[in-house]
DNA sequence: CACCGAATCGAAAATATCTTTCATTCGTGA
DNA sequence: TCACGAATGAAAGATATTTTCGATTCGGTG
């Protein structure tokens, strides 16, 4: 039978073993060696030229060209990228094993590898549990709002005020508030139409609920972004958006992933006021970036 | 000898197309147009040689080595080995789902979904980026500096306090500044073993730049948090830390992104100064929960 | 044991590919 | 508009790959 072999790279791993061991008996010794030294290490072969692993099998450069074209490759160039191609996909296919903690003596690079993970999974989790209704009603609230205060504290408080710079941006009118008195004063101020936000992951800070406490009272209307749906801040709460709430590791605070769950629901609250009121938004976000180009040098090549 | 290929998970090519992303406006237009081709099609383009690109391209061969240097290879040769690899991983791996950009009129679950696996893409991008070993420096040089100052104006002050805040827990003595004149002002009072840390996706702004220059002027150890790793913040950064760049749209700013980013950065940060200060970053984390503790009223329920 | 022929092999030439150089072009700011 | 520097591609130069071809080995045979 012919071989026409069209094998293009991403052939499953195995498959070049497999062909070595199939065409061994068809090979000369010198090309015996060459292809075990391929099928022995194909991440190593793929940084070697054809002089290099001539050398390497102590063969020569004629032997490894036949070799190539043996294993059903046009030459030893296309051998080389179907290498790359394999190691590649050794490497990848293993396992993270990102399943533990954070530990004193992780190096820095598998530091980074789970926090990223772990962020990730924070994001998929956020998203999958987000009620998109009450995030629907919110944004409608926010949409038709006069005015909208956003409570938050400590780290919370960072988000608060990364929902409101994002509000500005697009011309509501928003404040965040992290000082519980100044929060309460401004609070009353609010009447029904308003839009009053706390940012709580345990639901039970005290100095953010008092404030949405008070600005439900006035008949504004109060969301809370908690992490826990079942918590005090909800009482006083007319829309609640659920962050998601993840194991807690002495190396790696709630706050990291509770802080990146709130951002994404804030993000979406975001995004959410910007498509709905489009024809003012866009121009407004144009506005801004314009606004804020000439403090910025010129960027250097 | 061949860089070696540590492409580490996150997503399949993904990291590539990042690179390309965050090197594009070092670019040239006819570099540019090469990064693309490839960052579209690595399996194609891995298939082709120097003068088939170059052709494809419209371009020299000349441009298409230039740019095979940009993004991190020793020469064209590399960059088709692991152009090689990586189609074989895309072709092993799933597609992703999501490509199109959020939509004026998509529903908000969409939304939700969009941006979720939008910053999931971030994170993953910037962990791959990430070089560790600048990143470890920064850990060491923050352990053991007297005191720690950090630069942020918008968006990336918001990152800014919260890399703070989390230093504060551990008993680092940092501090977050978001005006201009303050920064500058604090910043001539930095010395050498003090450590600056300048953020700013676009590594332009003038009012981060300043201070970051001050501090390394006399002596602190400075340190950009950026998304272009060649603009002008570098020049007086003794470490970079390069932010991923997403595309930007028109409903979803590139904030969203580079936040998401810069977060992860400073996250990785404060894990590794943990690790390394365990004996007393423990303790402390512990008491701050402790001291927090009474200004949460039981959850009801 | 000498000889032959075929298979095997590698040195080196020939070719293809990649890299560098340098003159030209293009874009930009004065 | 001019002058300057950056960007670009043509072509020379360097490397890598492929081919050629003669030398060597091996097994069989007279």
């Amino acid at each position: 039978m012919t071989q026409d072999v069209k094998e293009s790279f991403g052939s499953p791993g195995g498959s070049l073993a497999a062909k070595v061991r199939t065409l061994a008996p068809s090979m000369t010794r010198s090309m015996q060696r060459v292809a075990e030294a391929v099928a022995d290490d194909p991440a190593g072969c793929a940084a070697l030229t054809v002089t290099g692993l001539a050398e390497l099998t102590g063969t020569s450069e004629a032997t490894v060209v036949r070799t190539a074209r043996l294993l059903g490759y046009p030459g030893y160039r296309d051998l080389r990228l179907a290498l790359a191609g394999l190691a590649a996909q050794q490497q990848s296919g293993r396992a993270p094993a990102i399943t533990t903690d954070i530990a004193v003596d992780d190096p820095i690079a598998d530091v980074v590898a789970k926090l990223a993970y772990e962020e990730q999974q924070t994001l998929a989790d956020t998203a999958a549990g987000l009620d998109t209704v009450q995030l629907d009603a919110a944004v409608t609230a926010l949409t038709g709002a006069r005015r909208t205060d956003v409570y938050g504290i400590g780290a919370s408080g960072l988000v608060a005020q990364d929902l409101t710079q994002k509000l500005l941006r697009i011309g509501l009118i928003a404040h965040a508030h992290s000082d519980p008195h100044l929060a309460v004063t401004n609070a009353v101020q609010l009447r029904s139409g308003d839009v009053a936000i706390a940012i709580t992951h345990s639901g039970s800070t005290g100095d953010v609920i008092e404030p949405l406490r008070a600005a439900f009272e006035r008949g504004a209307t109060t969301v809370a972004i908690t992490g826990r749906p079942d918590s005090a801040v909800t009482q006083y709460a007319d829309l609640v958006l659920t962050t998601s709430t993840s194991r807690e590791t002495e190396l790696r605070p709630a706050a990291m992933s509770s802080r990146t769950s709130q951002l994404l629901v804030v993000d979406c609250l975001f995004v959410g006021v910007a498509q709905r009121t489009y024809e003012t938004a866009a121009p407004a976000l144009a506005a801004s970036y314009e606004a804020l180009a000439h403090r910025h040098r010129s960027a250097s090549r």
